[in-house]
DNA sequence: CCTGATAATGATATTTATTATCAATAGTAG
DNA sequence: CTACTATTGATAATAAATATCATTATCAGG
């Protein structure tokens, strides 16, 4: 999935719910798209005022629960920290491995790990449907 | 372990901090070792007001760090919600499986799905030390 | 192309959990 | 017993996310 791709399920999105696109959800979906992985509503907000002071950040706020909503973005919540929204386009689901000194987020994934999980969900009766893993230790160069 | 065990865990610690000991922190760790399971720091401070009407939420508040500090207790965050705190003692490392429905949490352990995760971190160059897996689905009852 | 219904925006207020502040109190070592 | 200072409790402050609301803009239907 690219980035047009990405920028189509939004707007179909934003139809199919009889939602109104403008321009302020043009700019902050592109923003999204460019920004580095794991952004935070407030550095976004700081990326889109650069070039268009005159998105609000409610707005962005706004139009980041709608990324969520169609599958395009993810939160992450570590510790106290203020919410990170992580791109969902263009790479399957993977864990994050979380360096305790230097704040490093790796994102790993392993197949047999994932069946393993649907298996224990499964044993306790349980219907999964989507999980969080995170590995918090030190990195390579903390270590 | 048990709960003397846990109280002198608690009180070892705060000795060798330097920390002193006070009627608010027994009160506090008492409440903590009978009460439910994944307490929040609000529910606590109202069980604890109960007896003790003059021990004040703030001091609920740092005694639940010092707890985690000292390895008795652990922070859980879901989502939005406010903190939630495990009792850490007389029990295994686990992991939880969190009904989008009802909220109930179940605890699982598998060991193979442990030692996986630790093969996966090395394999990264990542020295591990605690992880976190939350699996969101259905409950029996609720699927 | 108009137009009316209403979704969206932006500035700001509100909410909510947690942390900081600070004067008064109370452990604790010597 | 005493001095030092950690702790407490009440409350203020903080910080992120959400709600409010008057104004503006979108867009389907004519």
């Amino acid at each position: 999935m690219d980035r047009n791709d990405a920028k189509g399920i939004f707007r179909i999105y934003i139809k199919e719910k009889g939602l109104r696109n403008t321009w302020q959800r043009e700019v902050i979906l592109d923003a999204f798209l460019s920004a580095e992985k794991h952004i935070t509503a407030e550095k976004l907000f700081a990326a889109i005022r650069e070039k268009n002071p005159e998105v609000g950040y409610a707005t962005v706020h706004r139009n980041l629960s709608l990324l969520c909503e169609c599958g395009l973005a993810d939160e992450i919540k570590i510790g106290r920290q203020q919410t990170r929204y992580e791109p969902k386009f263009g790479q399957k689901h993977h864990d994050h491995l979380i360096c305790l000194k230097c704040g490093r987020f790796i994102e790993v994934n392993d197949h047999k790990l994932e069946k393993l999980q649907d298996k224990l969900a499964e044993a306790n009766g349980f219907l999964p449907m989507r999980h969080k893993l995170e590995i918090y230790g030190l990195c390579r160069e903390c270590k």
